[in-house]
DNA sequence: TAAAATATGGAGACGGTTTCCGTTTGTCAA
DNA sequence: TTGACAAACGGAAACCGTCTCCATATTTTA
C-alpha cells in the first residue's frame, strides 16, 4: 500500500509540505506554482512529481487537519446525544473555518472534486455527517428524511463564501437553519 | 449613464453574446477564450473590447434571466403569504438551477465576486431574499434573527455543487432545512 | 563497491490570455 | 455629399504560468 520512499525523495517532499504550510499560514494562495518548488529549494520536477496538482499539494497540506475534524466529530457522536453532538461538530466547523481560511479554500476545492484522491477527504466528512444524523434519527431526535448531502451542500457554501464580508454570521445562520431544520421534537 | 454605442459595436457585441448563449446552451462552459471571438465572426481584440473577462461575459449571457428570477420573487412576495412565496421562490429556484446549468455556474462565480459589476447580480438576488424575509418577518410566519446572507449562502452552495451527482435531491434537502429552519409558528 | 533503481532540477516547449497599433468603419457637421 | 474626426476593429505577437523531458545525481541493493 504505502510504498516505502526514498530517503531524499522524502526530504524533498516535506520540504514542499512545510514551505505551503507556511505560505498558506500568511495567506499567500495564489503563488505562481513552480515559485513553490524555487522557495522550497527543489526543482519544479520534484514538485509536480510529488504533487501533480496545486490542489493536490493543498490536499497534502490539510489531509490531518481535515482527518482530526472527523476524528473529533465520531467523538462527540460517541460521548453525547446526537442532537448535541450534531450541533456542536457544525457549529465547531464554522469556528475552525474561521480561523483557518486555507481549510475553507481547500475544502471548497475538495468537496467540488468529483473523482481520485481528492475526493476522499469530502467523502469521509460526508460519512461522518450521515453517521450523526443516523444517530439522531434512530434517537428520534433528527428528522429521516433529509441526507447528509443536503447538510454537506450547506457546508460547501460555507466554504465558498469563506472570504465574503459577513461570513461568519451568515455561516452562523445557515447553521443555525440547518440544525433547527433537522431537529425533530 | 447608458453610453450610446456605435452601430458595429453593438452588432458585434450582440453576435458574441448570441453565440455564447448557444455555446453555454449546448453545455460548451470550458472553451478557450479566443474562440468565442473566432466562432461569433469578430476579432479576438474586440471580444477583449467587450467583455475583459470570461465572467463578464457569463455574467452579461446571464443578467436578463437572473433580473427575471428576480421579478418573480418580487411578484410572489406581493400576492402571497411571505412564508408561501419565500418556499415557492427557493423551490423554483432549485429547478431552474436544476434546468439551467450554466446559470448556476454563473451564479457561483457571481456570488464569489466581491466587487464591480459582477457582484451586482448576486446583490440583486439578496435583496430579493431579504425583502421576503421582512415580509415574512412582519407577519410573524419567519423568524427574525437570521437574515438573508444566511440564505445566500446556502444558494451558494446549490450552485456550486449543481454538477454533483445528487446535486437536486440534495438541493432539494437542503432548501427543506432551510424553509423549515426560518418558520416561526 | 559496482550495478540497478529511483529521484533530481531546470531549460524550454506549450498553450491560453491579453495587449497593441495600423487599418477600417461609422458619425456628424458643414 | 463629403470630409474630418472619433470609435471600433482584427489578429499578430508578446506574455506568462504550467508542465514535460531527460541528462545528471543520489540512494539502494546485491
Amino acid at each position: 500500500m504505502t510504498k516505502p520512499l526514498r530517503a531524499d525523495a522524502r526530504r524533498n517532499r516535506d520540504a514542499l509540505l512545510a514551505k505551503a504550510r507556511e505560505l498558506f499560514a500568511d495567506g499567500h494562495f495564489d503563488m505562481r506554482f513552480d515559485d513553490f518548488a524555487k522557495l522550497a529549494g527543489v526543482g519544479t520536477g520534484t514538485l509536480y512529481r510529488h504533487f501533480p496538482t496545486r490542489e493536490a499539494l493543498a490536499e497534502a497540506v490539510y489531509r490531518e487537519e481535515l482527518a482530526a475534524i472527523c476524528a473529533h466529530g465520531r467523538e462527540l457522536r460517541a460521548t453525547r446525544p446526537a442532537a448535541d453532538a450534531l450541533a456542536a461538530f457544525l457549529r465547531g466547523f464554522v469556528t475552525h473555518l474561521h480561523n483557518h481560511q486555507g481549510l475553507a479554500r481547500t475544502l471548497a476545492t475538495l468537496m467540488a472534486a468529483r473523482e481520485g484522491t481528492l475526493a476522499e477527504g469530502g467523502q469521509e466528512l460526508t460519512l461522518v455527517i450521515s453517521e450523526l444524523l443516523a444517530a439522531g434519527v434512530e434517537q428520534g431526535t433528527i428528522r429521516a428524511d433529509v441526507g447528509a448531502g443536503a447538510v454537506m451542500l450547506t457546508l460547501q457554501g460555507l466554504c465558498a463564501a469563506h472570504d465574503q464580508p459577513h461570513a461568519r454570521t451568515d455561516a452562523d445562520g445557515a447553521i443555525t437553519l440547518v440544525l433547527d431544520g433537522l431537529r425533530r421534537d
